[in-house]
DNA sequence: TTGACCTTTGTCATTAAGTGACATTATAAT
DNA sequence: ATTATAATGTCACTTAATGACAAAGGTCAA
């Protein structure tokens, strides 16, 4: 068996200087808005001030993201859909329950490489109310796309049923283990503190 | 053991004309914007459509519902608050478990007594992406209190953060009974359906 | 290198959500 | 009836987001 984990985003291209000042401008942007909702809280950061710190029109922000949210959850969103892919592929060679431990496993991978980010995304998101709504939907979006993804192996409607809630509480031990490790700073390894908390669950009785 | 369930809002006092005429124009208000977002959409009907149906001015939408999204999930966040108070109460005498237990039942309950309402919202939500968030969060923000609410009985931090898994899985198993509840038209006992998912649980093995 | 072509950017205008200030009207209390 | 209090409407403003179009920048072939 080898890695299993597709890579990401594909990075082989040479990259016209077009597509260099596109990727630098999106950058930028990005790590600017970052900072600005560091310094004076997301809900105080217009567009405006990105804009006028990264020297760009408003307009021009709206090219790079489609909304202010998308700055601080796009990263998010795209480890979301590398977990769909991920879980398609392990799903059509081994049970559910692997495929679900596969993907989880590799999740946790992804988050703890872009450590720093995600950190700094999740601190913004818990100091703005009206954003945690939408942090917590970035977190679950895919549990529809997993559920699909794993009815290719039984297909009864009560099958069905069971596996949502199979692949809900998986979302969830997974989402409770990341809230406790971002509360710690991202300190100590997540894969293994979800493992604690699946190992855990086998011991419950409600 | 009594009821053990607190009405929802006390509903006691003999009301001024001005209460009564609040109350009324804040369901006039309500029942407009649902009618709206069913017929148009969420997104298609503006605080001014609303406004206009109820010959208001907008800015008098504003001193009922703070946002045009509390129409929609006002309920929602209500029945929270009464789980939350009802936790708070069962959980100065039961065991985490039977407390757990008996508060979503008394949710389930308040859900099927307004079902009409709550399958409207749902499936105005279901078909706004924009607003899909928030119906997500809503029914699941009281999950901080209700750890709060279960803290009392035990301390260590370890228990803590096995409180809140436990939590989070009720949690999960009533979202997952609701939604399955509301797909199917309310029709049927969603205390049963919650039951049903609560004892597959048990048979699970990670 | 020049010129033609396509992409990116800026400017302008517009819709819609949400908020503060203030005057006007309706209700309550004496 | 008169005064205090609360509700409503009007106006002005900020911000997010989007469409249209012109100007500037890059790409590539001759």
């Amino acid at each position: 068996m080898n890695d299993m984990v597709p890579s990401p985003h594909d990075e082989s291209q040479p990259m016209s200087l077009r597509e260099r000042k596109k990727r630098l401008a999106q950058t930028t942007i990005e790590e600017a808005a970052l900072r600005l909702f560091q310094q004076r809280g997301y809900e105080h950061t217009s567009i405006q001030d990105i804009a006028d710190a990264v020297m760009m029109s408003p307009r021009t922000f709206f090219r790079y993201f489609a909304s202010k949210e998308e700055v601080l959850f796009g990263p998010i969103h795209a480890v979301q859909s590398d977990g769909i892919r991920s879980l398609q592929q392990a799903a059509s060679s081994e049970s559910p329950l692997v495929a679900l431990r596969t993907t989880f496993g590799y999740l946790a991978s992804l988050y703890q490489q872009q450590r720093a980010s995600f950190l700094i995304r999740y601190q913004v998101a818990k100091q703005t109310p009206s954003i945690a709504s939408i942090y917590l939907y970035a977190m679950m979006e895919a549990e529809p796309a997993f559920c699909d993804a794993l009815y290719v192996h039984l297909e009864s409607v009560t099958d069905r049923n069971k596996i949502r809630f199979l692949v809900a509480i998986y979302m969830t031990a997974f989402r409770v283990a990341l809230e406790e490790w971002m509360e710690n700073g991202v300190q100590g390894d997540l894969v293994s503190l979800l493992g604690e908390y699946l190992e855990y669950f086998s011991s419950l009785s409600l």
